[in-house]
DNA sequence: TTGAAAGCGCTAACAA
DNA sequence: TTGTTAGCGCTTTCAA
């Protein structure tokens, strides 16, 4: 591939006008910078990225790390973040953590390697001790997108926030037992629950771990035996939620008649689910947009400032589950 | 972040002898080692990818382009790419060309610019002109996924022979009328006409391009009101297929009574809908792993070969929608 | 076994 | 307006 020191020697004049000319300096005489532009677009000059990341100036390399893209909300994150970081001439590294830890380490460690500017991250566990010192380990800067990452910047659905608000909304839908499917420590367990117990309907309450389709089963079937009235299902995503209607039909337990199953991240697919699937709705688009936004900017003007803290709010999509 | 002539500096030794340490050389005394990998750890020294790539060698770095990572099989298609990179060494920079051939070409300048040292692309129009022109333009090894690019090391699914074999599929289980839903240029659709001629039925078969649902109604009533006898629909990914469905169920048409589904990808979603969904499998983790391989491999050891023409065998699953 | 020197392709400072 | 020089962090000769 052609370099600026060839098209110098070709064009005869020195590399550094080149470089002034490739970069659109206004100091240079017209007459050279055609000569050097009709070179470059002959030979089909491509700009060495490592070179000029070397040497000092920006990569324009954003690390993108999600926990799963084969699951569509992240596959649709990462969509939109590419999409707005292109938009802003950078390119994207993407990573997968399959939920494991020491793939999310050993990824940050390969941001440093390709000095990347800047990280969008979506964190296996944002509480936990590592991950803020992974982060700040990191000499570029990290947003924390769809968690909540105390004392880093996070753009995020308040998960509690919206647990509680499903909670409220199956009640009045005069649910009379809940099941969460989903880890324990999840926010959206955690508000599901409290706002459950402030309604003295804690102990009608319960969680599984979504593992096999066997558990699941058996953990349903248990909460059904214990006592009467309709069950709401609150799924943690619309995968585990796809996977309870589908295990409620096995079951023959009529949806919503007798139990009712919302999910979360309102994926395309819930439009055309039969029943058609409520769910939660994050704005992807928008945070994507922000976290990007917000990364270029700490890169564009690095210092201190105010942590940003920044939840977008969660909108209930009603549809037949339910 | 520490470089290695200050870990050079800080241990009394030469910066070649900290990268002959750092890379494993065996040619260097076991005490400077035990100095230099100590200070290494202790700063937590990590390698600039940028100056190594600059320098000549590799980058390890591999382009990855596909058409729509939202897509759920193109988000597993680059999930199972991105492990098996990492697996060895290399790191993904991702792209989505949104079907716009522009996007495409600006990608693979991209890719030019950070001296990728090789690409996997599942290209939008394998057979045009354009994309084997740029492929030849760009100097790394590149290997078409999912799609047979004449000329081009592919490997993929033989679209042809599938659309073939589903269309023998919807005969056998008796449906009398055939429609399509994708693109007419596409191979699934070439092969599912085809195979339908060759029966007579030639007649009896439509396609429809899924743009919006309405217009898809519209079809599906065309073809319904134009004669009797059940309608097999061969739908080009699982997307559309999710899609008929529904259409199907708003217009209270019996599956697979009166009418029956097949999909494309077999992607996670079809074992859990209603009714399950019969879908067209491709192996996508060897298909990933192959490109993978073959890529390194023609990183690894330049020079001439002959191209790679690789069919994978595609798999009928069968469940409730046909 | 170790070090000195050169150079990858670029930007940035300075000089002319 | 243009050129000269230096240097980013590394690998690769070549010499000692």
């Amino acid at each position: 591939m052609i370099t600026m020191t060839e098209i110098a020697r070709l064009t005869n004049v020195s590399q550094p006008t080149v470089s002034r000319v490739l970069n659109g300096s206004q100091t240079v005489s017209p007459e050279i910078r055609e000569r050097v532009l009709a070179c470059a677009r002959e030979h089909d000059y491509q700009l060495n990225a490592l070179a000029k990341g070397l040497q000092g100036s920006k990569t324009h390399l954003l690390g993108v790390l999600v926990t799963d893209i084969s699951n569509g909300f992240f596959a649709s994150l990462a969509k939109e973040i590419e999409t707005a970081a292109r938009k802003n001439g950078y390119s994207i590294i993407l990573f997968n953590s399959d939920y494991n830890p020491r793939s999310e380490q050993e990824y940050l460690d390969v941001v440093r390697r390709y000095r990347a500017d800047g990280v969008l991250a979506v964190p296996i566990r944002e509480t936990s001790q590592e991950w803020q010192e992974y982060v700040k380990k990191l000499d570029v800067p990290v947003v924390t997108v769809t968690r909540q990452a105390q004392g880093l910047d996070s753009i995020y659905v308040d998960h509690v926030q919206a647990g509680a608000m499903v909670a409220e909304y199956l009640v009045e839908r005069s649910f009379q037992r809940f099941l969460f499917i989903g880890k324990e420590y999840d926010g959206k367990y955690v508000g599901f629950r409290r706002a459950l117990d402030e309604r003295g309907l804690g102990d009608r309450t319960a969680n599984v771990i979504y593992q096999e389709d066997g558990q699941f089963y058996r953990a349903l079937q248990g909460l059904l035996q214990a006592g009467r009235g309709r069950v709401g299902i609150f799924a943690g995503n619309d995968i585990y939620a796809l996977r309870a209607l589908d295990a409620l039909r096995t079951m023959e337990i009529p949806v919503p008649a007798q139990a009712g199953v919302i999910g979360f991240d309102n994926t395309d697919l819930g439009r055309y689910l039969n029943p058609r699937l409520s769910s939660v709705s994050q704005p992807i688009a928008r945070m994507a947009q922000a976290a990007v936004a917000r990364l270029l900017d700490c890169i564009d003007r690095p210092g201190p400032r105010e942590v940003l803290n920044s939840p977008f709010s969660a909108e209930l999509v009603i549809r037949e589950s339910t």
